[in-house]
RNA sequence: GCACCACUAGCUCAACUGGUAGAGCAACGGACUCUUAAUCCGUGGGUUCCGGGUUCGAGUCCCGGGUGGUGCACCA
């Protein structure tokens, strides 16, 4: 770094401003690659890049420069730029420049732009990590030395961003999985709305929040855990569907499948149930692969996946038959902990029949569901949000998706009976009480907003960033999240 | 929060049972006007994550701490 600094005063003292204002970019390097015809009359173009190799032999420099699309061969020869060709040694990788001149096919066969003139357009001080890499016969890109340190790829995103490429490819396809989810929910009327992050009464799921604080209130609000109760309260006021994109806060751990903070899709209907939210999943999900995949068959980790729906429907209780053999249906909670016990699956003293049910279900049968599932058909009491299920009323109207043993989705024929609702939320209250943290608060005004009236409504939410995880085949969340949670350095 | 693993030059990695810390790339100097992991000759580069301890001697062994990874716990 010193020795570039000293490169950077020998510049000023050149007088070239090593930091200038602008520079007329007119191609870029996919294009120019593209559309490169030996025939065609030269063509002159201005580009400009990062330096990410040089060559230099004596009087002519070989040199690839990166832009925002892909790498560009360049050449600068001693008897075009005259006195400027020595400037090029204080050059280095890392550097901005922009280059002007032809294209040509050198006597190797690499389409490359000749320089007639060049400007440094931003001096790089810190060195990049050196990927070297070649393109074998079979067209494959060999790299050596792989900048790999996933700490630093993930703190310094911007280095991982400039020196693998394949990893700027992924948040391009996130981008357009979000924008093709909007386009889709847009083109069904549905409106997006955006709802308070800091919220006085946390709701809609069950984790820990964040908490802060407002001063000129002197007062401490959560950061929302979810959207749920403020979009129902939308349903109420009148709008026949809302959507809302958004981030949510939990305070909990963090590993492959949790940020604290991640991308939430919450969307809400009137007058429809989970049947129909089911068939409208599966089908967005479907449609939004096509577009960003090309096919509706993809690979995540060892497995294919065929997102085509239908996609199989299964009731909670009935997979857990068929992987642990036992029936947990209309247990109480002495005899689940008894068939837990059995199955050697721990559960805390602290916890309800929800949560044994769900604990034995998320050990031993998520695992199992490969190819996305519909479960259905959840115990009341881990569900204080949903409505009861029409034929069944210790169950209530739920579903979630199950992709590659990662849950996407979670959804429901939203409660609309203010009475139960209230009696729904006081369990909560006792559960937490009985010390659960996370059961739910009441929420007074949510209450008072189903009193007025909610139509039937179904309500549906997506993990976007597993959904992206699953869309692009990476493994850990943190490869789909630019910027991912870090203990602070030192 | 717990367990295991990792941390050595800018990057990727070596260093046997404890015995002078090394290579490739990058950097620096030189040669070279079609190279492409350019090549050839030469040079410099280290708080071995931090702090203690054991030892004649610690990158290596022990204790404590940090960060990361993986798993568990926790997690609509």
């Amino acid at each position: 770094m010193k020795r570039r600094l000293e490169e950077l005063e020998e510049l000023k003292k050149l007088g070239i401003n090593p930091y200038p204002y602008e520079y007329p970019v007119n191609a870029y390097s996919d294009e120019i690659l593209r559309n490169f015809r030996d025939e065609d009359p030269p063509m002159n173009v201005s580009i400009a890049g990062r330096i990410m190799s040089i060559r230099r032999m004596g009087k002519a420099t070989f040199s690839h420069i990166q832009d925002s699309r892909g790498k560009i061969q360049i050449y600068f020869k001693k008897d075009v730029l005259g006195e400027k060709y020595d400037i090029l040694k204080l050059l280095d990788i890392g550097d901005i420049i922009g280059v002007k001149g032809e294209v040509f096919r050198t006597r190797t066969g690499e389409v490359t732009v000749k320089v007639d003139d060049y400007q440094i357009l931003a001096k790089s001080i810190r060195p990049l990590p050196v990927v070297k890499e070649k393109i074998d016969e079979h067209g494959n890109r060999i790299v050596y030395d792989p900048f790999t340190d996933k700490e630093m790829r993930y703190r310094q995103r911007y280095v991982d961003l400039i020196v693998n490429p394949e990893v700027k490819q992924v948040f391009i396809k996130r981008a357009k999985i979000i924008s093709t989810i909007r386009e889709i929910l847009d083109s069904h009327g549905y409106i997006e709305v955006e709802t308070p992050i800091l919220q006085p009464v946390y709701g809609g799921a069950t984790a820990r929040p964040f908490v802060t604080h407002h001063n000129a209130l002197d007062m401490d609000l959560y950061l929302r855990i979810a959207d749920e109760l403020y979009l129902k309260r939308l349903i109420v006021g009148g709008f026949d569907g809302v959507y809302e994109i958004g981030k949510d806060f939990r305070n909990e751990g963090m590993d492959r499948m949790h940020n604290p903070e991640f991308t939430m899709l919450e969307l809400y209907v009137a007058y429809k149930d989970y049947n129909w939210m089911m068939e409208f999943t599966e089908n967005l999900i479907y449609n939004v692969c096509l577009r960003v995949n090309g096919t509706s068959k993809i690979k995540f980790g060892d497995n294919e996946i065929d997102l085509t729906p239908p996609w199989k429907r299964v009731p909670m209780f009935e997979l857990l038959k068929q992987y642990t053999g036992e029936n947990l249906e209309g247990k109480s909670e002495d005899e689940l902990r008894a068939i837990a016990r059995r199955l050697n699956v721990d559960v805390s003293s602290k916890i309800g029949v929800g949560k044994i049910i769900d604990e034995i279900f998320s050990e031993l049968v998520q695992p199992n569901l490969i190819q996305p599932t519909f479960v259905i058909d959840y115990p009341i009491e881990m569900s204080p949000l949903a409505k009861r299920h029409r034929s069944k009323p210790h169950l209530v109207e739920r579903f979630e998706v199950i992709i590659s043993g990662m849950e996407v989705c979670n959804a429901f024929s939203e409660l609309n009976d203010p009475i139960d609702q209230r009696y729904r939320f006081e369990e909560q209250a006792r559960l937490r009480a009985q010390g659960d943290e996370e059961a739910m608060t009441i929420d007074e005004d949510f209450i008072r907003a189903l009193e007025y009236g909610m139509p039937p409504t179904a309500g549906l939410g997506i993990g976007i960033d597993r959904l992206v995880m699953i869309l692009t085949n990476q493994k850990t969340i943190r490869d789909v999240i630019l910027f991912p949670h870090m203990r602070p350095e030192k």
